[in-house]
DNA sequence: GTTGAGCGTT
C-alpha cells in the first residue's frame, strides 16, 4: 500500500545535549547526507554509541548514501559528524567552528549524570516519578523540585539512573507522564573549572540532615580525607580536603548520592581574590589545554593558549571562554563574543547557538 | 481550586 510505515525516520542530533531531530530515510532503507545536511548545514556524515560498545561506530557511507547498522536506524539516536579541516572556509569561521566543536566535544563524554525533568504535572510526586522511569532501568535517584514556601510541586524535578544505557534512552525521546509529554535533558547547570591546584571539593545541594561524619564515611572511600566543613548555620553545601590535589580533581564535576541525595561536586572557590584571581589564570590554560585533548591534538604545557595545537584563539575569544567558565554560561563561546559585560553584553542563549544577529557588524 | 518556560548548589 501507500501507507508510510514506521522506519520512515531517523532522529539525528548535533550532541547528546540537543534535541533530536527525525531525518527522512529512503524507500531502500538508505539515508541521503544531502539530506541530513539540509537539518545540520555542513554535515558530512553520522556516528552512532552502540548499546554494546562504550566508542563511537560510524555509519557507512558510500557515495552521498548512508547504510543504516545492523540493528537499523531506530535503535539509537545518530549524531552528526562534521569535517574537521575546513580550511578553504573564511579563517574567522574556522576559529569559531574550532572552539565550538572542541567545547561540545568537551561536555558530551559518556557518564551517567542526573537528568533534569521538565514540564511535570504539578501532582506529579517523586514516587510517581521513579516509577515512570523505572521502565528505562534502575533509577536511583528520584526528585521533584517544590516551592518553598507553598511546598508545591514547580513542575521539573531530577532522576538519575544506575546505567548509561538507560540514560540514553531516556533521552532520545519525550515523555508522557501524568498526562503531559515532558523532557529529559542533561542539566545545563553551572560548569564549574577544575584547578590543579585545589585540594578542596565543594558540596552542593546538601541535605539539612548531613553531618560531618556522614561526608567523611562517604569521601574516605576515595583517598584520605583531611578536613570537612559544614558551615553553620545550615548553608545547603560543605567541603571536604583531602590530602591529595588529584582525589579532589578526579571528583569535581562528578554528582554522586550519599544517604540518598544527589550532591554536586565542584571545585571549591578560593578563599580570597588574590588566590581566585591566580586560578582563573590556570583554569583558562588547564581548559584550552583540555579541548585539545578533546579533539585529540597534542597541546604542551608550554604552549600559549592562543596559538596551540592548531588553533588559533583570538584575544576575544580566549575572553569569551574564560567568562563562560567563571559563569556556567557557554552561549557566547566561538562567537567572538564574551569581552562586553553588563547589561548590554549579549544574553544567554541556547547552548552553542550563536544569536540571530552574530553576522552582524553592530554599531559601537 | 491559580501556573506551564525553565534548571539543583559557593
Amino acid at each position: 500500500g501507500t501507507k508510510r510505515s514506521m522506519g520512515d525516520f531517523v532522529k539525528i542530533a548535533e550532541n547528546e545535549r540537543d534535541d533530536a531531530v527525525e531525518v527522512p530515510v529512503e524507500k531502500n532503507g538508505t539515508l541521503l547526507v544531502s539530506n541530513v545536511a539540509a537539518q545540520f548545514p555542513g554535515a558530512c556524515g553520522l556516528r552512532y554509541r552502540p548499546l554494546d560498545a562504550q566508542s563511537y561506530r560510524g555509519v557507512r557511507l558510500v557515495d552521498g548514501v548512508l547504510h543504516p547498522p545492523g540493528d537499523g536506524w531506530k535503535s539509537c539516536v545518530f549524531f552528526v559528524n562534521y569535517p574537521r579541516d575546513l580550511r578553504s572556509q573564511e579563517k574567522r569561521k574556522l576559529e569559531e567552528s574550532d572552539v565550538v566543536t572542541a567545547t561540545k566535544l568537551l561536555c558530551t563524554e559518556p557518564r551517567i549524570s542526573d537528568l533534569v525533568v521538565l514540564g511535570l504535572p504539578f501532582s506529579t510526586n517523586e514516587e510517581e516519578l521513579k516509577d515512570y522511569f523505572g521502565a528505562f532501568g534502575t533509577v536511583v535517584l528520584s526528585q521533584v523540585k517544590n516551592d518553598p514556601v507553598t511546598g508545591k510541586s514547580k513542575g521539573f524535578g531530577f532522576v538519575r539512573f544506575a546505567d548509561y544505557e538507560s540514560q540514553l534512552k531516556a533521552l532520545s525521546m519525550r515523555h508522557m507522564i501524568g498526562g503531559r509529554w515532558c523532557d529529559v535533558k542533561l542539566p545545563q547547570s553551572k560548569m564549574y573549572p577544575q584547578d590543579p591546584e585545589q585540594n578542596r571539593v565543594f558540596v552542593g545541594r546538601c541535605p539539612e540532615d548531613f553531618t560531618a561524619e556522614d561526608l567523611r564515611e562517604y569521601f574516605c572511600q576515595f583517598g584520605e580525607v583531611t578536613d570537612v566543613y559544614i558551615p553553620k548555620p545550615f548553608r545547603s553545601f560543605g567541603f571536604i580536603t583531602f590530602a591529595n590535589e588529584s582525589v579532589a580533581q578526579s571528583l569535581c564535576g562528578q554528582d554522586v548520592i550519599i544517604k540518598g541525595s544527589s550532591v554536586h561536586l565542584a571545585t571549591a572557590e578560593p578563599k580570597n581574590a588574590a588566590m581566585r584571581r591566580q586560578s582563573r589564570l590556570a583554569t583558562t590554560q588547564n581548559t584550552l589545554a583540555g579541548l585539545g585533548a578533546a579533539l585529540g591534538i597534542g597541546m604542551n604545557a608550554a604552549a600559549t593558549p592562543t596559538s596551540a595545537g592548531g588553533f588559533n584563539f583570538t584575544p576575544a575569544m580566549v575572553a569569551a571562554m574564560t567568562q563562560a567558565l567563571q559563569t556556567g554560561n557557554w552561549g557566547n563561546v566561538g562567537m567572538g563574543g564574551g569581552q562586553r559585560q553588563g547589561p548590554e553584553a549579549s544574553p544567554p542563549n541556547a547552548y552553542g547557538r550563536p544569536p540571530g544577529n552574530w553576522r552582524g557588524r553592530s554599531r559601537t
